[in-house]
RNA sequence: GGCCCGGUAGCUCAGUCGGUAGAGCAGAGGACUGAAAAUCCUUGUGUCGGUGGUUCAAUUCCGCCCCGGGCCA
């Protein structure tokens, strides 16, 4: 929002929480009075009972961009959904979109069979992706079954990485927050947690389950808090035990984000806990801007 | 002041009929292509409260002390 004062910015929101309409406080989603002086684009898309994916990301976010570059502007795209930011870098496969009713079909069995004997299955009609995944991780040869089953080729096969006509065709300068030492991160994290609670996200989760027909397995229900939420209101967890939950979850996430951020190449790093983080995040801008 | 119950990993606790100990959670590392705030994998040496005693051997049994909690006065 500092940058947007200052230089011909529109935002654009990567982050798989905040495309839930009503799902505010658990995803720290900015305010109604902060989202009209800053329009963010790819926020409150969809209701919590849908689902939203990085495919679906990447068209929206290169809708967004376009739309952006037409209106003389340059997009800036914030948020620390990793996978929507490599999907958007380097591009997705050619693979097809889930199928719930493929999907509800392999869950109903693997709940007879076990994940174990599916990945023995997909073992069977694609032994590399079986190699590769574990056969415990039921949701990877869930997905692997699936498109085999929708398209009759193995993942493995359709799967081209780093596909160059698929990258992003715009120069882009990429800035990564890091926290060190992750302790002070984790301090942060806690207290923020704390502070939405008493902002009253048990209640937004109470006031959804009124308004939706929701499980605990959608998406929007595994989101970070929502999910410790849900815990608390079916008596799993007692308060004490959701807030310990609630913060390990959210550490857990900052931590897996670092992780890609390593990963991702020429991601200039910046430690969001120095002080004169707003101004060296302005001059990294300004310099990228005066180049392009 | 007396009696009882506890003190074991960062936290909650299990356990050792005497041979120096292990779960859950937390933490750390890793994987990752339409669910990604998801899904999954790896990772546990700690004066077993302190100190004396018994014993070949004590975290384990006994004495005393310290610290919590409870009951009685």
């Amino acid at each position: 929002m500092n940058l947007v004062d200052r230089f011909p910015l529109e935002i654009v929101s990567v982050d798989s929480a905040l495309v839930y309409r009503g799902m505010n406080i658990g995803t720290a989603k900015p305010t109604a009075e902060t989202l009209q002086k800053y329009p963010h684009h790819l926020i409150d898309l969809i209701e919590p009972t849908d689902h939203y994916s990085a495919a679906r990301f990447c068209g929206d976010a290169l809708n967004a961009i376009t739309d952006i570059g037409a209106r003389g502007k340059i997009p800036l795209l914030v948020g620390g959904t990793m996978l929507y930011v490599k999907a958007l870098l380097e591009g997705l496969s050619d693979l097809p979109e889930a199928d719930t009713e493929v999907r509800e079909a392999l869950a109903e069995r693997a709940l007879l069979k076990g994940w174990p004997a599916m990945h023995a299955e997909l073992a069977r009609i694609d032994p590399e992706t079986a190699a590769r995944l574990k056969p415990t991780d039921a949701q990877r040869i869930q997905r692997a079954l699936e498109v085999f089953q929708l398209t009759g080729s193995r993942i493995s096969e359709l799967q081209v990485r780093h596909a160059k006509q698929q990258q992003l065709p715009f120069e882009a300068l990429k800035i990564g927050l890091t926290a060190e030492p992750r302790a002070i991160l984790h301090e942060r994290i806690a207290i923020r947690f704390d502070k939405m609670l008493s902002a009253g996200l048990i209640d937004e989760v109470v006031s959804l389950r009124q308004r939706y027909v929701l499980r605990a397995d959608m998406p929007s229900m595994r989101c970070v808090g929502y999910r410790q939420a849900w815990q608390l209101l079916e008596g799993e967890l007692d308060e004490a035990a959701m807030r310990e939950r609630g913060v390990a979850a959210t550490r857990q996430l900052a931590k897996r984000q670092l992780t890609w951020l390593r990963a991702m190449p020429e991601v200039q790093p910046i430690d969001c806990l120095r002080s004169d983080l707003a101004d060296r995040v302005v001059d990294k801008v300004e310099e990228f801007l005066q180049q392009i």
